[in-house]
DNA sequence: CCTAGATTTTGGTCGGACCAAAACACATCG
DNA sequence: CGATGTGTTTTGGTCCGACCAAAATCTAGG
């Protein structure tokens, strides 16, 4: 037994694969849909509720849904809201965690071992925004975030970058009111320094360590703060 | 603004969350909720349609949505939809394959440096099932999977074999057609038996060669079969 | 105590209605 | 002629009541 509304869902499915739904571009009007399918204006928006929640359309109260062709950040909205259920759970937000740590162990591994000239100078420069932003915290955030980005980039697969930006997104209220002083700021520089001079030198185990040893002190300031709160 | 049903939302969730909805079992009929919550069908009916796509609630059309306590293979099945559309564009599923691999490599790399001895005994029956099945292609399959489990279980974090779980169900439709001989049972085994070996004797380097040696051929395999479609 | 049939409940769908906000058209003004 | 303000139409959000068929429940017969 199938509902209506999951035809109608398909249906918009094609079309928006296909484009005659453009990407970026608002939906139809529900009535015009009616017409269009021969549906009623319930399963209608039924529909429409379905692909927004996949994350096909962006729907915001009061306005038109505007068609988004998925992508890899696609996924990761339309996840956010259960992994929110998932984090509140003890253990969450460290398992999260050390799931990141697994992965951006391995992503310095895998620079130190395949980086090209291109991406050493990405982390260089990276690594310099970071210097100069020692004494700015909020600046100094996002030139770490971006430093590590750029460890996502190098495996040039788009799912990496993508999850880079759910680590973020999940991650970032857990550490966004934690103590960043400026002396963190410069023990986070150093410890990228010292990433950067082992992919530097092809060292990935040196490289692994770094990072491994970068992350596990971030983290206990992390669990410190998780834990008052 | 907000919409009526985004607060009923909210509160079921959080009825789930406390317990009051209790999992596995089924929600209050509609028409109940309506006078719970004061609110009409139609906002009822939508909450319930958002929750069933966010995955806390499984609703079969025409039964009783059950109540379901988000995990980490929530997250999948709620994604699986969305991946389906990635999977379906170019490159979509060798994206996937080479995260799949990247996962993996590092996953024997840490198995060999971190596995223990129940896990090393996992490791072990999971290659002898395998050896078994070498004549059976279908049981084969199964034990191939298992073995692979087996090293997303050893880091001990619920994350990881939900995500063996997703490359399973996105990945396998792409293989499932594709021959499965004896033969390549045989050099499957093999290759199972190396990454085995070299945990065995705690050589991180090259179990992960072995696996990357173990994918990229696999790889080659489910290539061809992609391009021949 | 179990089974088969009658009865009630309930999810799915429809159509119509109303409101307020958004989109649109148009006249006005600088 | 473009910017601006106003009036009209369109459109999404919500509610109501109704109907159907499938589930769930109850009931009578074995």
């Amino acid at each position: 037994m199938r509902r209506a509304s999951d035809d109608l869902v398909a249906e918009i499915e094609v079309r928006i694969a296909s484009g005659q739904f453009e990407n970026n571009k608002p939906l139809p009007a529900e009535r015009d849909l009616m017409d269009m399918f021969g549906a009623s204006r319930t399963v209608v928006r039924e529909a429409i509720s379905t692909l927004a929640n996949r994350g096909l359309l962006e729907s915001k109260p009061r306005f038109r849904p505007v068609v988004k062709k998925p992508d890899y950040g696609t996924v990761l909205t339309a996840t956010g809201k259960i992994i929110e259920h998932l984090l509140s759970e003890p253990g969450g937000v460290s398992d999260l965690y050390r799931s990141r740590e697994f992965i951006e162990r391995s992503l310095a591994r895998h620079a130190a071992l395949h980086a090209n000239k291109d991406d050493i100078a990405d982390l260089k420069a990276a690594l310099a925004a970071n210097y100069e932003a020692i004494d700015d915290t909020p600046r100094f955030f996002i030139t770490d975030m971006e430093f590590h980005g750029v460890l996502y980039k190098i495996v040039r697969n788009p799912i990496f970058p993508a999850i880079h930006e759910g680590y973020l997104s999940w991650l970032s209220p857990s550490w966004g009111k934690m103590n960043r002083a400026a002396d963190h700021n410069l023990i986070n520089y150093q410890a990228h320094k010292k990433i950067f001079e082992a992919i530097l030198e092809r060292d990935p185990t040196r490289a692994e360590d770094a990072m491994s040893e970068h992350l596990s002190v971030a983290w206990e300031v992390v669990k410190d703060t998780l834990e008052k709160k």
